[in-house]
DNA sequence: CTGAATCCGATCTGATACTG
DNA sequence: CAGTATCAGATCGGATTCAG
């Protein structure tokens, strides 16, 4: 997991092919979505897995209706979430989490550790950044 | 970071719990840019991680020069990359990953090493989806 | 060579209103 | 309660043009 290290080296190329170039067919830019992971989230916290979508509206704070229910049709779509609809008055519809859907989240702590653990440095980062380039162009 | 009262308690739950909710200040988001991981990797790939504006261009393919700037700007900005100007003529710039860069591509590998396994399983379940999905409503 | 500026269509998101 | 439909603003990404 750490291969971080090592600057000067011309060899380190070996491992690094191993990886994926592709955005991966959308998946990193679904979990990009203002929403997608938050949601997955409040599924994984949850007593087996589900939720019904009342539920996960108002644990999902800012959340709009149209937006959790598109959010959900696209997990929906790619298996990582299961729908669970009951004909009752008033109507009742669970969202359960997949495996596939657990999994990813699970795959996805890694990077999350990392960015807890790096984030203060972005953010200085970012604001030295914004801080001296707001006066010259890009010739310097 | 907590929001929500819990509702249940699983001994699942336990182990989730240490997953971060949010978006990351945004980090996921950049991710899920179009060009972003792509031109991370090609940097990682590179002769000391450096690579001049346009070899940068011409490995990456489609890029429009606009792209590549504005994507540059952004890791540039996160410190995920070092841009390095060389006042000649004509002018050269290369750009260089950080130890930040190279981080959190390796951080990127479990995911992506779990995307590769499970891709063929979730294109199955949106070849399904998309095929009954298309004659009725969602109450059912 | 590098990159900023502008225009434009496509997509994303939110707000609101309506339906079974 | 769950979901759809519609509209409007914001942002994204591509094509093109101009400039240091």
């Amino acid at each position: 997991m750490d291969t971080s290290s090592q600057s000067g080296s011309d060899k380190q190329t070996e491992s690094a092919r191993s990886f994926l170039p592709q955005p991966s067919n959308g998946i990193c830019a679904r979990l990009g979505d203002k929403w997608t992971i938050e949601v997955i989230w409040r599924l994984s916290l949850a007593e087996k897995r589900r939720l019904r979508f009342s539920d996960l509206k108002r644990k999902t704070d800012g959340i709009t209706q149209r937006m959790l229910t598109l959010t959900l049709r696209n997990l929906e779509r790619d298996g990582f979430v299961k729908r669970h609809y009951f004909p009752e008055v008033p109507p009742r519809v669970e969202y359960e989490l997949t495996g596939l859907g657990a999994g990813i989240l699970a795959s996805l702590q890694g990077l999350n550790l990392w960015i807890r653990d790096n984030l203060p440095r972005i953010e200085e980062s970012r604001q030295a950044y914004d801080d001296t380039g707001e006066q010259g162009n890009r010739f310097r």
